[in-house]
DNA sequence: CCCTTGGTTTACGTTAACGTAAAGGTAATG
DNA sequence: CATTACCTTTACGTTAACGTAAACCAAGGG
């Protein structure tokens, strides 16, 4: 049985993008779909990458901190020094959002005061 | 009296970044200190609009988007029309930054996932 | 008076993240 | 069988946001 599988358009049309990008990802190693002869075929944790790509350039993630992250989930995680890297890891990046968090509700304050002051204007 | 002025080297130096971005920023037309012979002073308004910059910067805008931002606080907003421009453009800045808080839930959820699977595992 | 520590301009270099064009393969369709 | 719709590779082009280097002023300290 053949189940969930995508073509390169397919995922380019469900996340607003370009095939161009995506073949770029894989240049850059975060994904590596299978072939049918030429083509490329994207399964399923293919695609959740790519989702976890686009939220990380929604956050102004670059591709190779992306990368970062993504191997973070994929890593096999053998002894112990590698634990404790990945929980530092795990550390910075929860500093990271926590800091974008404590920005964003200070923009989303800023706004509410100046749609007021906008409005307030325009009687 | 002279108050609350700042040279090149403070401001790089508070917000740990370099005079040459400071002196790009105002090439890009988002900062314009004074001068004091040749050397540029800073004040306390071209302060803020640094921290706007650099708060941008952590949220992933471009500096065209921060000056988009910034223009828009400091517009006159003479008529009905720009009032309407201002209400649609905060609308967007809004949306966007809603959209950034709901990835960084996710983020910080999958972390703590992962945190405590890597935690379990050192057992 | 020279040296150090700032500041200045001009200008070319660099990296990330694709865009774009050229040239071609393949499968379905009228 | 020719057209259309996707797919492929190769390769050069582009933009943002600075980095870096060169060559130069200005003020204070030893």
């Amino acid at each position: 049985m053949t189940v969930n599988t995508y073509t390169i358009g397919e995922l380019a049309q469900e996340f607003d993008t370009t095939t161009r990008a995506i073949r770029f990802y894989e240049d850059q190693g975060l994904i590596s779909p299978q072939r049918e002869g030429q083509k490329r075929i994207y399964n399923a944790s293919d695609r959740i990458i790519i989702k976890l790509i686009m939220r990380g350039k929604r956050l102004g993630f670059s591709l190779a901190e992306s990368k970062e992250l993504i191997d973070l989930y994929n890593a096999d995680n053998n002894n112990q020094e590698q634990h404790l890297r990945v929980l530092e890891q795990v550390r910075i990046s929860r500093e990271r959002l926590l800091q974008q968090q404590a920005d964003i509700e200070m923009m989303l304050l800023e706004l509410d005061e100046h749609e007021a002051r906008v409005r307030a204007d325009m009687n």
